[in-house]
RNA sequence: GCUUCCGUAGUUAAAUGGAUAUAACAGCCCCCUCCUAAGGGGCCGUUGUGGGUUCGAUUCCCGCCGGGAGUACCA
């Protein structure tokens, strides 16, 4: 239950609503002070009064009740405590019958949310720079199901563009089709970077290019075949990395689906007057809100990828009618996103204030950034491979005679390669370094994984409690009480500012405390009645934490 | 130049405008006759700079310094 409301409720703070003093409701630096605060300053004024004296006023008044068992007024606070006995009873209640639906709720009822992540392109292969938009896009989908929203996974596939030209010509210059077959998507790279090699020495290859993209247009059949190759190897090689991730979408609609729906943008565009000529090219002007112009046609007459997102959203807010519609897309794209969706509002769509850019921050290397064209990537097949192998060593020394090693070894190494793209808020850079994602100490999710096996193996021991009673509890049993009952509050904050990072950040908080409460008392040992409590605070624990990180796309294992 | 984001221990980072700025990693030192030591504890050590708003600023506003990104026909 909310503490706070019932709080709020019975505070009278001159002509204040509930609703304003909930908001002003603060959490105190540590629970000796109290388990809720308010601060008075601001009511000094209005009250014209010192806050001190408010503050004792209010906790004079305040009517005590079984929940609220003390209040205290220090130096301008009010500080509340609530009964943690009775906090301890409601929380594991409420988990105990709730299980893998803890923290889930039905706020998102009848709301659908598009969700644009991962957008690969055709023919290149799955490296680090993709993982956060796949991991942090997963995420936010996995939590507004759990919110009860209706959530559409979308992969805007990047499957249209001269590129395409460049890697059919590179491939009947110097390809071989066993070796594609053979050496998949980097074998495939591999002919994109010596395209831009040899085009570098000779300008003709670019000309050979742009022509085999239009015979792509035009529906030569070779070509055509060529590119459905080329799509078919890359949807194979990525979905090896999406199952292992746990990342799935409702919608392969890429690029070339929105060939046909540009022309009644533009035309509408035109219509309304928005559309102006400037330097050869079809332009919205946007000079009024400090933006460059959005470009729509170019002096070519071709379309750009504004034209085609414009065409995007008016096509998903037709078909699915969304409540929100968010794009998962690096920061680099912020002028992007801020010009197209001002054009949507000037073209007069209402939902254009549903479009969310949520941005997210760039990935490099320790020696510079990447370049898939000049080679210098680090895939991220690779970096999975390489965090199992690791975990699997580590099981094989500290475990030897545990079952499944390389089952386990797969969730752990997964595991750390999901959360260390999701553990800081997303619009940090991210400097790449095999040190960091191969470290399982600490705040990663290895360590909740092995709070995890701890829990699990002290139930297998100690089995389920039927039943348990909450009688002067301790410290360390009220603090691990807290962190359960917040879960449902953080859920809500990750998703209201689509940061994953406060779920993961969570799972830790959550995995320490239980870690302390283990060290500090004793489970098994204890006598009945503390047993079967302690016993169901450690099946809440490892209910909440599973689904912390389930959230995330991260598995844990039974035992490791 | 303009727009925008970022600047917190040696490093990577937390912190709805609130009380004593919080962790982890690295370093040094403790703790397995005890429910999984992939753990727990201790030491060390932080808000770039100058103003402003405020009872109160890491947080909001302005200037400066440093860094990233963007800035018309790539996506």
């Amino acid at each position: 239950m909310d503490f706070k409301k019932h709080i709020a409720d019975n505070i009278q703070a001159g002509d204040l609503t509930p609703d304003e003093i909930y908001a002003m409701l603060a959490l105190p630096p540590n629970t000796e002070m109290g388990d809720f605060a308010l601060p008075c300053f601001r009511l000094a004024k209005t009250m014209r009064k010192p806050p001190v004296k408010i503050a004792e006023e209010i906790c004079a008044a305040y009517p005590k009740d079984a929940l609220v068992c003390e209040v205290t007024a220090v130096n301008g606070y009010v500080n509340f405590k609530i009964d943690r006995d009775f906090w301890a009873k409601e929380t594991l209640g409420t988990i105990l019958s709730a299980r893998e639906k803890y923290g889930s709720s039905d706020e998102g009822q009848g709301k659908t949310v598009c969700i644009d992540y991962s957008s690969v392109n055709i023919a290149k292969p799955f490296h680090i720079g993709h993982l956060s938009t796949t991991v942090l896009g997963s995420a936010l989908y996995k939590l507004h199901k759990f919110l009860g929203y209706r959530p559409v996974g979308i992969n805007h596939l990047g499957d249209y563009g001269t590129q395409f030209g460049k890697l059919i010509s590179a491939y009947k210059r110097w390809g071989k089709k066993e070796d594609i077959e053979k050496g998949g998507l980097r074998a495939l790279n591999a002919l994109y970077v010596r395209f831009h090699e040899e085009a570098e020495k000779d300008e003709a290859l670019n000309d050979e290019a742009r022509a085999f993209f239009k015979k792509i247009e035009d529906k030569d059949a070779e070509s055509v075949a060529l590119f459905e190759w080329f799509k078919e190897l890359t949807l194979k090689d990525v979905g090896k990395i999406y199952d292992l991730l746990d990342v799935h979408f409702d919608s392969w609609a890429g690029e070339s689906f929105y060939n046909d729906k540009m022309q009644p943008v533009i035309d509408e565009l035109s219509e309304k007057g928005l559309l102006v000529e400037s330097e050869g090219a079809k332009i919205v002007d946007l000079e009024a809100y400090g933006m460059p112009p959005c470009i729509i046609l170019r002096s070519d007459g071709a379309s750009l990828y504004a034209t085609r997102d414009i065409a995007a959203a008016v096509y998903r807010k037709k078909t699915y009618d969304f409540y929100k519609c968010l794009y998962v897309v690096a920061y680099q794209q912020n002028l992007h996103f801020k010009q197209f969706f001002k054009v949507l509002e000037l073209m007069g769509k209402e939902w254009a204030k549903d479009l969310v850019h949520v941005a997210y921050g760039m990935v490099s290397l320790e020696d510079g950034s990447m370049s898939t064209r000049k080679g210098k990537v680090v895939y991220l097949q690779d970096v999975i491979d390489k965090c199992v192998d690791k975990a699997l060593g580590i099981i094989t020394e500290k475990n030897p005679s545990l079952e499944n090693k390389e089952e386990i070894a797969k969730t752990v190494g997964v595991g750390a390669v999901i959360f260390g793209a999701l553990y800081n808020n997303k619009i940090k850079d991210i400097t790449f370094s095999y040190d960091k994602v191969l470290n399982f100490e600490g705040e990663t999710s290895c360590y909740v994984q092995y709070t995890c096996a701890r829990a699990n193996s002290v139930l297998a021991k100690g089995g389920r409690a039927q039943s348990f009673e909450a009688k002067n509890i301790l410290p360390q049993e009220f603090e691990l009480i807290k962190q359960l009952s917040d879960f449902p509050a953080t859920l809500k904050d990750a998703l209201d500012k689509y940061e994953p990072c406060f779920i993961a950040r969570y799972a830790v908080d959550l995995a320490q405390k239980y870690n302390k409460f283990y060290f500090d008392c004793k489970i098994l040992g204890a006598e009945e009645g503390e047993k079967n409590f302690r016993l169901a605070l450690t099946e809440a624990t490892l209910i909440t934490l599973k689904n912390a990180l389930s959230l995330l796309g991260i598995g844990v294992p039974e035992k490791m």
